[in-house]
DNA sequence: CCCTTGACCAAAC
DNA sequence: GGTTTGGCCAAGG
């Protein structure tokens, strides 16, 4: 059982659990979509990915501010887009009008396919 | 078990 | 370029 893990002999919430360990390994100045996390969770749960990041009990241990739309855009984030917007920026990440500057470019993929 | 909601996505208008 | 509609999956009431 990892220290940021939480209990999953439920067994309810192996989806989270999954996420958050993808979005784990993304690295800082890197972006990823819930289309891609779903797809590399195998399932195209865009939404529930989505679900598990507003729940997300592990604000600042999972970078769930790496998240964006397919579209490149920032999307939503339970503090506010502003502050997801600002902790991109920091990463690294540049984002003009809630957009992400080189999307594809910053965008990082699992596996590299 | 049915219905609603959600930090989504893609197509259509 | 925008908005609207349907679809998708999971969780909660």
């Amino acid at each position: 059982m990892k220290p940021w893990d939480l209990k999953n002999d439920s067994g309810s919430i192996a989806f989270n659990e999954k996420t958050y360990e993808l979005l784990r390994q993304v690295p800082a100045g890197k972006v990823v979509t819930y289309a891609d996390i779903a797809r590399a969770l195998g399932t195209k749960a865009y939404r529930a990915v989505g679900n598990a990041m507003n729940k997300n009990p592990y604000a600042p241990h999972v970078p769930c501010h790496r998240v964006v739309n397919s579209d490149g855009r920032i999307g939503g984030f339970a503090l506010g887009c502003e502050k997801k917007t600002a902790l991109l920026e920091k990463e690294g990440v540049d984002v003009k009008s809630g957009k992400i500057v080189d999307f594809e470019k910053k965008r990082f993929q699992f596996g590299a396919h």
